[in-house]
DNA sequence: CCTATTTGTTAGGTTAGCCTAACAAATAGC
DNA sequence: GCTATTTGTTAGGCTAACCTAACAAATAGG
């Protein structure tokens, strides 16, 4: 039953964790094997056997037995939404907020599923704003949050409103 | 056994949500009751008699058998800790990405229990930064940025760096 | 080519957090 | 004060995601 998914909305968190690591995997390697999604994502060799069981059932992945690992069209698709939100949060909290990238990208990874469609592009059009407004400058409001994130102290503005 | 919680690391996500939510209704109602948590919660009553059994046995409540529900010195200090954690990223998602204010509290819900220490230290900054910066108007590039939301254009910077 | 190691699978278990159904206690309204 | 309703508890189940132990298949390296 319940294995047609219309949209991201209809996989689990870990089901989007699995799937886009095997997407980034595939990035590097060609083939992907479960051992290296099962030290990717820390968990062990039979839960991802177990995931992959689930993913091929919903029709993301292909997997035969003792083989490697493919996604099928629409897995791929959704893999890359994934991808897309996970490297949006973490250019946030790495470019914004100002916390290393590993940490950064641990915590986007957690957080992607953890908000809604609304405040997931609200998040993406500030990124977007920033990308566009600064092209390679840092906005100096971002220089002044940083500073108060080092210091403690607010820089005043120079020009009064 | 587990049943020593030394900070509000060691309560899962839900645990914490059940104290929040006890502390919550605790300001408005004097006596908290079962019914009450099952309805701000959204789970059935059996489900809340259970996490009060889990809470109580961590001495975070006391909670006597058909009796209101209240929270241990140490059970207060970690809803309110948990009550500020959601404050500040309510406030984030609200006041600068401009979600609704319902919206916004559902998902700093689910979002406070997805970072680190370190990424919730920088939301926290960054709240604290604007208050002090800008005591009642709102930032420029904030703004700059509303606007891009709603009209998806930059507006330029008048001064150039 | 044959063995040792690595990788994948199966079987069976655990846990947290939820649920429904049924009953028990408490409260409210006549 | 008694009954109807509401609230709380118990018992029993379910699911997702993990785990270990044990075995099976594949690969690597002499």
């Amino acid at each position: 039953m319940n294995n047609i998914v219309a949209s991201i909305e209809d996989l689990s968190p870990k089901m989007q964790d699995y799937l886009e690591a095997i997407s980034i995997l595939k990035k590097q390697n060609e083939r992907v094997r479960s051992v290296d999604l099962s030290t990717l994502l820390k968990v062990k060799r039979p839960s991802v056997t177990e995931a992959l069981g689930v993913l091929s059932q919903k029709g993301l992945v292909v997997h035969e037995r003792y083989g490697g690992v493919e996604l099928t069209k629409q897995g791929a698709a959704l893999a890359e939404s994934v991808y897309q939100r996970h490297k949006t949060l973490t250019r946030f909290i790495c470019e914004i907020l100002g916390v290393d990238s590993k940490i950064a990208s641990e915590d986007a990874c957690k957080m992607e599923h953890a908000m809604s469609p609304k405040t997931f592009g609200r998040f993406y059009k500030l990124i977007e704003f920033m990308d566009k407004k600064s092209k390679n400058q840092e906005p100096q409001w971002l220089t002044h949050f940083k500073t108060y994130c080092k210091k403690g102290k607010v820089i005043s503005c120079t020009k009064k409103r």
